[in-house]
DNA sequence: AGAGAAATTGGGAGCGCTCCCAATTTCTCT
DNA sequence: AGAGAAATTGGGAGCGCTCCCAATTTCTCT
């Protein structure tokens, strides 16, 4: 299967291999007739430009790397990275780019990251999950000046593109609802506190209290890790000092809320009401189902991409914030029989 | 940020070009003194040699493809695919290989599949996920020359490498274990009949079933799709027959299965007992923690890879073929209140 | 019709490596 | 010491594109 080159279409072709390398290209100042003419055999030898010799040629790959650290990827699991790859996959394949994942197991292939990725010739730019315990890697990142545009705003590099949702309106509306509904004793099972999705819907939940004139109790807030377990071993904490709602900072926490609050024989809605974050397929099919916090978290993938597109072609002054807004959505598990659901824009 | 070439890293070194690129390629004939000196060039300069142009001379990319069809990349939400892809990367990292990651959101994303993936000078080879509905794919891909090993035995693509677990010895231990418990009325809701996966493990239903001297009863035995819905709908059919146990044929499926029974108001392992397959991270905290059988999916990931660097090695003659054995994980769904395991290999 | 402008086409150089072979240096052995 | 073999080193060619500029062709206008 010796593969044709440009030189052997414009052979076959009966034109040179700039002609032949400008209708490939869809570059302008090619006469209709040859443009067909070279078009036809190209589509009767399904001919394929060289990506390698052309990312030489050019200097760009038209490859996008997503890497998501490892103090994260044990994560993996969690369906909301999936949901991220899904969407910074569907951008790449509209743009026709090729995605590149980097995924670390273990810490040494995480410090041969920047050495690995920075190599010329590999990734045009790069999509980075946002997570504090890897700052040398951020740093590094920034000075090597390949572009880059972080998923979640980064915790101390300020000047950053990056894409989000507002994590404290989310958590500011979860909070608020459950007021409404009555609620006084309001705890919370937080994210990790290294990361700005912990710290931000914390602050929302803060904020959400103070306007109600309801003060923040210690004892009712503890720190979780985003996984079941933490929920689960969060919420053993919280029960015995009979919190009357809890505000879980995301989904996959709340199910092990609801695990450890089933098993001391307590009700949800009717002992203790209980909210999510994140909206996840399995939100709707728990038991109670959860009312929580939706994420677009495809749309989060899909603009990452469009907005490190932006950079390559524009560069990266000034940098790139997007926000998306979040929505309420109100199943049982709240307590809250309506279906409607409630905005909260940033 | 200028990056350096192998011809200013000769000049430093004062060497030619050719034993640079002998020093950093780890090739003989090159001497202690010589090798000594330029690598200390490439560590003062943190030379990179550019990968664009590696590709181009040498004919390989270093970069490995995980393709996941459509029809399945909709359950990439299943843990089953993180896992694998971490697995795959793993390996990748380990073979200082690059992994692309192909996913599709429409046909025509995946139409443009081969034309896309088969570019020359892209990648080396390709991982490939089973499935049955995109047979084009396959045969596209088997003729396009471009080395490929499959996930899963494919369903019709007969010379195929592939690596896979033993799916019919993982569903016979199951039901054999069912079966042991004094179970007389096993039904069964299985993967999607258009998947080895779906088959096989129906495949090892039956002869489990048969080996008991059990009548295989249709009323018993309905398809399901690996998603949670499926598991439910289909344990909505199969309560009206009164199954004592039920196996199903994903852990996905199986926590379905639990919410329809619950909703009936029946106990488990109480009224019925249920056992799954995947042994996910939720199976363990499932309610009641799941009896299920435990397949090896990071493994199979890594085995993917090296299948597949072996073949790039030594040619795609003869089809390599792994299967690995499965594992009976006993928890308390299906009511044997013991902890012990027990294997079953091919 | 013919000059000048505009559009189209072709060819050279270069992207930064690898790979081969010839040239040079070093080693081994009598 | 010196011939012959072995190890080391260097340079040319080539991988298959893009990009630039010069050459050629076609168009426009009087």
């Amino acid at each position: 299967m010796q593969s044709l080159t440009l030189e052997d279409i414009a052979q076959l072709a009966g034109v040179s291999r700039s002609t032949v390398s400008r209708v490939v290209n869809d570059h302008p100042n090619v006469s209709q007739r040859v443009r067909q003419q070279v078009w036809e055999i190209i589509q009767q030898t399904g001919y394929q430009p060289n990506l390698a010799a052309r990312s030489l040629a050019s200097q760009r790959s038209n490859i996008i790397g997503l890497v998501i650290p490892r103090s994260v990827s044990n994560l993996f699991i969690d369906p909301y990275f999936p949901r991220l790859t899904q969407g910074v996959a569907q951008a790449c394949n509209e743009s026709n780019y090729t995605l590149s994942l980097f995924l670390f197991h273990t810490e040494q292939d995480e410090r041969n990251l920047l050495p690995r990725i920075s190599r010329p010739g590999l990734v045009d730019g790069i999509v980075l999950q946002s997570t504090n315990a890897d700052d040398g890697l951020f740093l590094q990142l920034s000075q090597s000046g390949i572009p880059f545009v972080v998923a979640g705003r980064p915790m101390r590099v300020l000047d950053a593109s990056y894409v989000d949702v507002d994590n404290i309106a989310g958590a500011y509306s979860a909070v608020r609802h459950l007021v409404h509904l009555g609620c006084r004793r309001i705890g919370t099972i937080t994210g990790p506190l290294t990361t700005t999705a912990g710290l931000d819907r914390l602050e929302g939940f803060k904020r959400a209290l103070s306007e109600s004139n309801l003060d923040f109790d210690e004892q009712l807030c503890t720190e979780g890790d985003f996984t079941e377990g933490g929920g689960y071993y969060g919420a053993q904490r919280l029960l015995p000092h009979k919190p009357e709602a809890l505000f879980v900072a995301s989904d996959i926490m709340a199910l092990g809320a609801l695990r450890a609050i089933h098993e001391t024989g307590l009700a949800v809605p009717g002992d203790i009401v209980v909210v999510g974050f994140d909206d996840l397929p399995i939100a709707d099919r728990a038991n109670p189902p959860l009312t929580t916090v939706r994420q677009p978290i495809r749309i989060l993938g899909i603009k990452l991409v469009e907005t490190l597109l932006d950079i390559l072609e524009k560069g990266p002054e000034p940098p790139r914030r997007v926000i998306f807004g979040t929505e309420l959505v109100i199943r049982e598990s709240c307590g809250a029989n309506r279906s409607a659901t409630q905005m909260a824009r940033s």
